[in-house]
DNA sequence: TCCATAATTCGACAATTATCGAACTATGGA
DNA sequence: TCCATAGTTCGATAATTGTCGAATTATGGA
């Protein structure tokens, strides 16, 4: 996943309305939901939802598909697999901001080797 | 965390030169590096570089300190795991969108339990 | 064909975000 | 004290984003 595509899906996500209607969707699986459930569920008028899915599509983030008059909308799996696999090796220091609870269950809340204080620089002072 | 914190953190994250900066930043490791570096570094002008670095400040995505005459920015890691925790928790499927590369690096780039193709609905058809 | 439903597109507007030079603040050295 | 360096803040401006009612398109049933 390229940084672009990156950057759209982040900033797909960073709102409000679509974060809620993205989270539905990742509940509701790969059956999906309509636009009207998710604009009633968010209680947000149908036209903004319209413009909101429309972005989340465009990010790539949600698939559409038309069944009779509604059209449902899915949260694709792979895409925000992609978001996670960059930000996992770009943004984090290794696998360091990965909770290790899925794969080491006992192992948590303190991870080693990431020191929080920086006590080698004694110096230096927190910035008003 | 919240979502009022994650969308602040998505919202950061999602601007070219503000990704670049903490990409740079989490290269960098808890050293840090100077806003300067940054805005060179970036190309970007001190002015519009420390108007990023202040979004992501705000966001709880960086830390600053100064040291002499520079202002240190790191990457704050604990925040940036609490991100991935919500995203983990929040919009996968599960653990489905994590790799399990770190985990278990024999099964990979297949995860089985999403389909794809959704088989189960024939009769639908993709919106042009 | 006619109507109701589901959703999108349009248009106008407000609010936020991004840009960048100029002015300002803080620090440290001569 | 005076000057240079490192950053931030200010101000003006352009661009993007979000909102929502009204109009429009697509579908299916009577």
């Amino acid at each position: 996943m390229d940084a672009v595509s990156v950057i759209r899906a982040l900033g797909a996500l960073a709102q409000e309305h679509r974060l809620a209607a993205f989270r539905l969707l990742v509940q509701a699986g790969s059956e999906g939901l309509p636009a009207g459930a998710l604009a009633e569920a968010t209680g947000v008028p149908a036209s903004s939802m319209s413009f909101h899915l429309a972005q989340l599509a465009n990010a790539g983030l949600v698939t559409q598909r038309r069944v009779s008059r509604s059209i449902i909308y899915a949260a694709d799996y792979a895409a925000m697999g992609g978001l996670m696999a960059y930000l996992t090796e770009n943004c984090c220091a290794g696998e360091g901001c990965l909770s290790e609870t899925a794969c080491a269950p006992d192992t948590i809340s303190e991870r080693p080797g990431i020191s929080q204080e920086r006590p080698e620089i004694p110096q230096e002072r927190n910035v008003s």
